[in-house]
DNA sequence: AAACTAATGTTAAAATAATAACATTTTAGG
DNA sequence: CCTAAAATGTTATTATTTTAACATTAGTTT
């Protein structure tokens, strides 16, 4: 036998599919039972983790919706130079319009840029990383290019000699690249050795070539060098960034864009 | 000139791009300004659409959201032969052991495989669709490759010429193979052309070809041919197939798997 | 810099939601 | 059919959120 408030309980998930997040009193007016045996049902579903609740509202945890997005970011609200990193993502958004053509190296930043990206343009997009793919094909209007290969989990990049074979056959208005170190004597640095052909078929591949990376960036080697500073067009970062480099651009006619 | 205002309505939908709904408190904290400032943006991009706006809380439009999953999957819970495919797909899964090496082809039936695969097995996996990706890369102890490519978007699939060099470069276990139509006349079949070159080259690099289907897809034809039916080691499907197929598999030692 | 305007902040009152205690109804067992 | 227990409903209280009116601050114009 089958309890009424089991069934009430499927009926409340049924529900919160179709209409997500719903309130308590929406929830009794539907079932026809007053709000205090929505509240308790609820509480059964709050302990099973079936539900959110919060003040207003009972919400599917992200596990049952679409939205468990963790798996596939390296974006991570609580990360340092979040803030930043969103805003440079924006910028460099912004210097797009309509039937533009990009390359967009690996990272947060970049992430955040595909996140930013107009959906009414007509983009042609290559990227490398799972992140930014899943960002960038929601882009019902423009194409995308993922090179593909080997899947390098920490970085969510895909890499392969074949795919710097496929880059090598497209260009771009303009590349997003990353670094995880800038330095003026010691050049652009990335963290991960497998980066390096890509990021060097990146830039050769392109017309603008846009550096975008916060202030932590600056001042600082990692292991795999790529490039020189003055190989880049333009740069994004914030206005943490050392005087030093403020002049560097300035000197070698490099684009400053601080946000 | 781009106001403070602006600002915030775009951090705002950044910050419920992350945590989906926000309350005014939370957004408030995060943007350091009063609780009535935030109220007044809300207004703003209530206004246009933006958010969704109830007691207790805002959250961005479904059509803004990483809820809808439908962007990447071929599995839709309404489709027919829904049920059939689930089962095609676990049977699937179960013939798999521990270290075994497996390419899985495109369409929803694959999908399947891909959602039941053992988390707990370290696999090494080939795939070419957006969806099948996105479940496999959830593994966290399998090795995933992706050929990658040129993007279509109404299969999910990526393809190119590179592509199928690194996967002529790969051999595997097992191959699960999908197709639109099963003749025993004409051959097994798909939709679209670009999908060929891909799907001989699976069947080249893998050592046991086993061809998943519902029973819908059979004394079908569709446009591009791409293998025989004793091409095949094995067949999974359900058992509303014609006897003929029956007949065939037991002749020509196709291993018959109903389920 | 003064005056004006727009934007933001403060506060208190009103509306809504959550909680808790108790009343009523329903259900199951004898 | 009666009783006890469980489930549900009612009501009052408390907590939270929303609204609205007004005060303050920041930005512009002259």
């Amino acid at each position: 036998m089958i309890s009424k408030q089991e069934e009430r309980l499927e009926k409340i998930l049924s529900i919160l599919k179709l209409s997500n997040p719903a309130t308590v009193n929406k929830l009794a007016q539907l079932l026809d039972v007053s709000h205090m045996t929505i509240r308790r049902d609820v509480e059964i579903l709050e302990k099973e983790k079936r539900v959110e609740v919060f003040h207003g509202g009972i919400m599917l945890p992200d596990s049952h919706r679409g939205e468990n997005w963790k798996e596939y970011t390296l974006a991570d609200a609580t990360s340092i130079m979040c803030e930043e990193k969103k805003r440079i993502g924006l910028k460099a958004a912004l210097m797009l319009k309509d039937n533009d053509s990009l390359i967009l190296d690996t990272g947060s930043t970049t992430e955040y840029i595909a996140q930013s990206l107009n959906p009414q343009y007509s983009l042609s997009i290559v990227c490398f990383t799972l992140n930014a793919l899943i960002n960038v094909s929601k882009l019902k209007k423009s194409k995308i290019i993922f090179p593909g290969g080997y899947f390098h989990r920490n970085t969510l990049m895909f890499e392969s000699e074949e795919g710097i074979n496929i880059l090598k056959k497209n260009r771009a208005a303009f590349a997003f690249v990353s670094a995880s170190g800038i330095s003026l004597s010691l050049g652009v640095t990335c963290s991960n050795s497998y980066e390096r052909e890509t990021k060097k078929t990146i830039m050769e591949s392109s017309m603008k070539k846009v550096l975008v990376a916060d202030s932590s960036k600056f001042d600082v080697v990692h292991s795999t060098y790529f490039a020189e500073l003055q190989d880049f067009d333009a740069l994004i970062t914030d206005d943490g960034i050392p005087d030093s480099y403020r002049l560097f651009c300035k000197n070698n006619s490099i684009e400053l864009l601080t946000v």
